[in-house]
DNA sequence: AAGTAAACGAGACGGTACGTCATGTCTTCGG
DNA sequence: CCGAAGACATGACGTACCGTCTCGTTTACTT
């Protein structure tokens, strides 16, 4: 039925691909997103360019791709969980703190201002970023925010949702349009506004 | 001594500036800004692509200058202020629902997708749009909020930048990574939420 | 000691094989010669592109094979001889006329043609073509001129070759320049004017 | 009335076409016609892609236009007539024997080939060769030849033309075919023989 | 009013990258 | 173990735009 016969994913070659994801990604750290091209990706990874397209649907695709991958790959299994020392503050801050120096490091800010490039103007690709990476990290996040809300730490009617917008929102819009330093400094001040609100009323 | 004649502003035509802009904001409507080429921006305008390389330095400056000088006419002198009926739950939300609806408006929604993108990867582009369009906007937040902490509604000691984001900040990044739906009702449990904390404590 | 493994001709696929000759001739008179690819035989032949790279080494070759094969098919046996009616002029005419309607069928052009045009380039080709296409043809040419040598209608210091180069060559010519109309007068004309000559009769 | 912009031609530069031209006759000669490439034209003559597709509709017409161009300027004005000293047999000898010896030439033999074969499957081509080289040629020719008619030494009724294509065709095919080798005794052959006729001189 | 200088429309130029197609080689699988 | 199927590296195809560079042609501002 289809006009197109889809290639089979039992015959790829894993060196190809991963020779690809690994291109992808040193380029975009190298010579920037704007400047990344498939003709490139493809000439460092000493791939033909029909095997990325035959693959991959869209530079934006191939960039979450390489990501992921190769990103997944650091956590040895996965991230797990979040800090959980009883310290709702302290723990968010350093979960924070860490996120920023991440978005400050050279090598984390290319590839993944990229991908955002990206997701802001591919529906699909923001579906997928939004399953695959966004919602694990959220829900990790809202596991610890939960268990804080069951040692009393956190107002009982407050959407966890929201409470996660709140306190990693401000953060992100900062690094993406850069309206002000990204420091461990505002990261804390970002927690400390938040929660004060999101701590139950004291009698 | 300079290499480049600079242009002189003063002969500028006037016709073929607002024929850019307006083709410029039409153009990215229509076909979107993957597919925005500075060639098809001259052709829609009727105008030599000199006439632009000239007086803009990069897609993205003439994109925000665009969105910056058609949109300016809406207001008929300027936004002026924010409501302020004194009860600024009331006010902050009705405020971020406008925002919100905005953003739905696929008229603005496109142009405005294109911008972010530019503002992304252009530091440069960044800084004019920090201190262009998000100071200014800024500002007005932050004068309503200063008169609110002025009735005894804030806290005294919360730094009115980060309020600002906290209260923004996930509207804004919601609408760019399509997270989850952006609707009046989850502007209004960002405004409730967020000022849960800004508010002082009550005895 | 050889670096490629021949193939072993005793295992190879008649079906195979003639399914290629077929559509090879088939898709250069549908798609014309330079639309003509390895890719799309295989394909209209339900084969594998390395059953033709296996047992052709180049495109010209498997051209000529099915021209040569279909074609001979044809001919039960062989076209014997020319026809010999004592009457040399007439002969010729009939058979130069014979030739000028096929080289006019659509369906022998289009892979003349290609054929012709590989021939040109490729002098391991030409060679081939030479002899196995052209001198067999060429020898009942030059039977029927001996015979007519014999009876006292050709000079007997003519050169056969060069004879039949003469009668033929001219009408292959108009027929792959296209430098005029092929026609049967035209035929005539050649054949009335080699026999004859160039220079008046002297008296 | 028509889709696409003609370019103008008198804004066309000559220094990138002169470039093309040489560039496309020098490589011809170095890699041969099969591995001729617009790509490798426009490298060669430090020219982008585009500039040759804008002023040629094929590979063809440009090579046409190449050998055309380069080649009239080796004549300073126009090969003017063939040689006329009254010996007509001699006379065209002299000439056929120019032409054998330029076909063996390596210089013109790969572009001619390459040449011949567009023309083989390109009509348009056919047309545009048949009158600004193939005509112009005939004319010469059949100039001569009716300056011999008038002298006597040709028959009155010989229709020009077929007897062009009988002096020149044989060598032209040989060539093309390489049905045998190109020598100069083979051309004076071919002239004496279509001189005379192949039928025996009546007592 | 004539002269001049700059901005204008147009678009050709040398390039880069696109996404598609065909090449010829190599690997995997089923009969 | 051959042959089909098809993934692979390579590289040309023709197209779209890039940003620069002339070309005349307006359109002001001098003189």
């Amino acid at each position: 039925m289809s006009k197109k016969a889809a290639p089979d994913p039992s015959r790829r070659s894993e060196t190809a691909r991963r020779a690809i994801l690994t291109a992808a990604l040193d380029l975009v750290g190298e010579v920037g997103y704007a400047k990344l091209s498939i003709e490139g990706i493809a000439a460092a990874a000493g791939v033909g360019k029909q095997t990325i397209y035959r693959w991959w649907p869209s530079k934006g695709a191939l960039l979450f791709d390489a990501f992921l991958t190769l990103a997944g790959e650091g956590d040895d299994g996965q991230s797990a969980a979040l800090p959980d020392t009883g310290d709702l503050a302290a723990d968010l801050k350093l979960v924070l703190r860490a996120t920023v120096e991440e978005l400050n490091d050279p090598r984390y800010d290319q590839p993944m201002r990229a991908l955002h490039t990206e997701i802001v103007h591919d529906p699909a690709l923001a579906a997928d970023y939004a399953k695959r990476l966004d919602e694990p990290m959220r829900e990790l996040k809202k596991e610890r925010l939960r268990s804080a809300r069951d040692a009393g730490q956190l107002a009982a009617d407050v959407d966890l949702d929201v409470a996660v917008d709140l306190l990693f929102g401000p953060v992100l819009n900062r690094w993406l349009q850069r309206t002000g330093p990204l420091t461990a400094e505002y990261a804390d001040q970002v927690v400390d506004t938040a929660l004060r609100g999101l701590r139950p009323r004291e009698p």
